[in-house]
DNA sequence: ACAAGACTAGTCAAAATGCCCAACCGAACC
DNA sequence: GGTTCGGTTGGGCATTTTGACTAGTCTTGT
């Protein structure tokens, strides 16, 4: 069932940390910081590369500074039998940040970017002419009330 | 109103998709590769990295490579005059992923992590015993149908 | 007790970095 | 027209970092 992800371990979790200002700090560093030989840091650094554990760098550029500073939640109501065709057309949607399928009432739950109120009108119209959705509820986010972190479990 | 966030212009993005794969790719292979002078890019970095333009590197850290194979959305009714309280309170809880003040019905939208169906309802349940917090609605995520990206927006 | 794997501490040549420079370009301004 | 300004270029330079090794140590599971 699991995707046999490779789990990080506690000296995993203390180099990503040390990294987390500035993933471009030498491998030097990084190995007097955190008390390790260079030789085991950069070992773990290419294994954790390898791994898969880690997403693109470019998902840590803010939608903000791409002139995107208006983000949403639009639930969709899909017709079971086009969902691929509806993903497929999502995909290609460059303002839908990500997308999941939530248990329960709504099929999929989208998360969009937009420019201005008037531009997420815009995205929410593109989304509604997607293949097979049937029904779109668009919500924007008033605030970003804790922005997106993983601080929490690398430290636990 | 926008505090100030700086745009990224071409250059910008067209170094950011060639970090895209690893950001730790030396500066003179992203100058040939883009076909700009060395102190370019470097001067670019420098600022990028100065301008607040790009989160911390530990949100690529994928949660299911730290055991959080789980996540959902919680959904929470919140008392509004406890709501930095509530907010204080989250913040602490290392599986809250985000959180963001959707403009609707609910006050708060709560992406979490967990380790499994079980260790989720447990985090549910610390986030419904969080001061202020009125009443919550959990739905699990059956699947991530596009994984968080911003790759679009660079690319446009 | 042994083998396997990870870590250390050290070497080395090759490469990249940080920091200079003078020169150039285009746009904005007087 | 002329000028200043910010960003870019291509270059040089000393210093640091990298990648790829080595051999020895430590831990862990069998």
């Amino acid at each position: 069932m699991t995707p046999e992800i490779h789990q990080l371990d506690e000296t995993d979790k203390r180099i990503l940390l040390a990294m987390d200002p500035d993933p471009r700090i030498p491998v030097m560093m990084l190995a007097q910081i955190l008390g390790l030989a260079r030789g085991t840091v950069q070992a773990r650094l290419e294994k954790l590369a390898a791994s898969g554990a880690l997403r693109p760098n470019s998902i840590r550029v803010s939608p903000a500074a791409l002139g995107r500073g208006v983000s949403a939640a639009v639930s969709a109501e899909v017709d079971q039998s086009l969902l691929n065709e509806a993903i497929a057309a999502l995909r290609e949607i460059p303002e839908v940040l990500d997308c999941v399928a939530p248990a329960g009432d709504t099929d999929l739950l989208i998360r969009v970017a937009a420019k201005d109120p008037d531009d997420l009108y815009r995205v929410s119209e593109v989304i509604r002419l997607c293949p097979g959705i049937k029904r779109t509820s668009t919500s924007m986010f008033l605030r970003e009330v804790i922005p997106y972190r993983t601080t929490g479990l690398l430290e636990e």
